[in-house]
DNA sequence: CAAACATATGAGCATTTATTCACATGTTCG
DNA sequence: CGAACATGTGAATAAATGCTCATATGTTTG
C-alpha cells in the first residue's frame, strides 16, 4: 500500500504527467518575488500578528506614549511591553525618542496605519 | 533594593503620580477597539506571518492552483501545503473549489492583494 | 465495486515565541 | 556623587506553531 508512494515525495511526480500543470508551475514560479523579500514580508506581518503588539500600535494611533503608560494601559508588566516594543522597533513600525527619564514611543510611518486599516476592513468585511 | 518594588506591579503606580498621564491613559483606553476585534486582527496578520503562506498567496496572485501544483512550486510536501491552506482558509484569505479530483485554490478577495501590497511598500520603503 | 488519484487531518516532534524574573543601563536631582 | 526613577535585556519556562508521517476522506475510472 506504500510501495510506489515514494514517487510522491515533494509532489514532483504528482498530477499525473500533465505538462500543462508543469508549465503553469514554471510560469508562476518565474513571477515569484525573490526569497529575501518573501522572508522580510513574513517577518513584517509577524510583527502585526500578536494581540499585545496590535494593542500597542492602536494606542500609538492616538498618542505618543511612554513605556510605563503603555504598561498601565495594557495592564501588563513594563518588561513585557519593553520586549514587544523592541520587536516593533526591529520591524521599523515604531520609534522611540528620549524625553528626560522617559522614552516616548511613536509610530514610525503611515504604512502602519494603512496596513492595519486594510486588515480591519477585512475582518469587518 | 526590592522592598517597595511591589508597587510597580503592572505599572499601576508608575510615572509618579502625574495625573496628566493617568488622564492620557484613560483617554487612549477609551479609544481602543473592542477586545475581539483586536484579537481577530492579530489572527489575520498571523496568517500573513509565515514564509510558506506568503509564498502560497503570491502564487495565487498569478493563477488559481491546485494543492499538488502548489506543493511542486514550493518544493514542499502536499501535506504541509494542505495544512497551511487550511489556516489561510480559516483566515478567509483563500477559498477552494472542487474540479474533478482536484481542489483549486484561489484568493478570497482583493483585501489580500491590498494588504500584501502595503506590506511590500513598507519593506521596500 | 475496486483501484488509483487528490486532498485533508490527527498525533508527534522540534522550533519559535510571549511572558516573567532578576538585574543592567541610563537619566535626573538633591 | 548617590539615590530614585524609567527603560532595556538575558535566561528560563510554558504555550503556540510548522512540518512529517501515517492514514482517512472523497472523486474518478475501469
Amino acid at each position: 500500500m506504500k510501495n510506489e508512494k515514494t514517487v510522491m515525495l515533494h509532489g514532483i511526480e504528482c498530477c499525473e504527467e500533465q505538462e500543462i500543470h508543469t508549465d503553469k508551475v514554471r510560469q508562476v514560479s518565474d513571477l515569484m518575488p525573490p526569497e529575501d523579500q518573501l522572508y522580510d514580508l513574513a517577518e513584517l506581518f509577524k510583527a502585526f500578528g500578536d494581540t499585545t503588539r496590535i494593542r500597542i500600535l492602536f494606542a500609538l494611533f492616538e498618542a505618543d506614549i511612554c513605556v510605563c503608560d503603555l504598561a498601565e494601559l495594557l495592564h501588563m508588566t513594563q518588561s513585557a511591553v519593553s520586549h514587544q516594543l523592541r520587536l516593533l522597533k526591529q520591524a521599523r513600525l515604531v520609534n522611540g525618542r528620549r524625553e528626560g527619564k522617559q522614552i516616548i514611543y511613536y509610530l514610525a510611518d503611515d504604512h502602519v496605519r494603512t496596513i492595519i486599516e486594510k486588515g480591519m476592513e477585512h475582518i469587518l468585511e
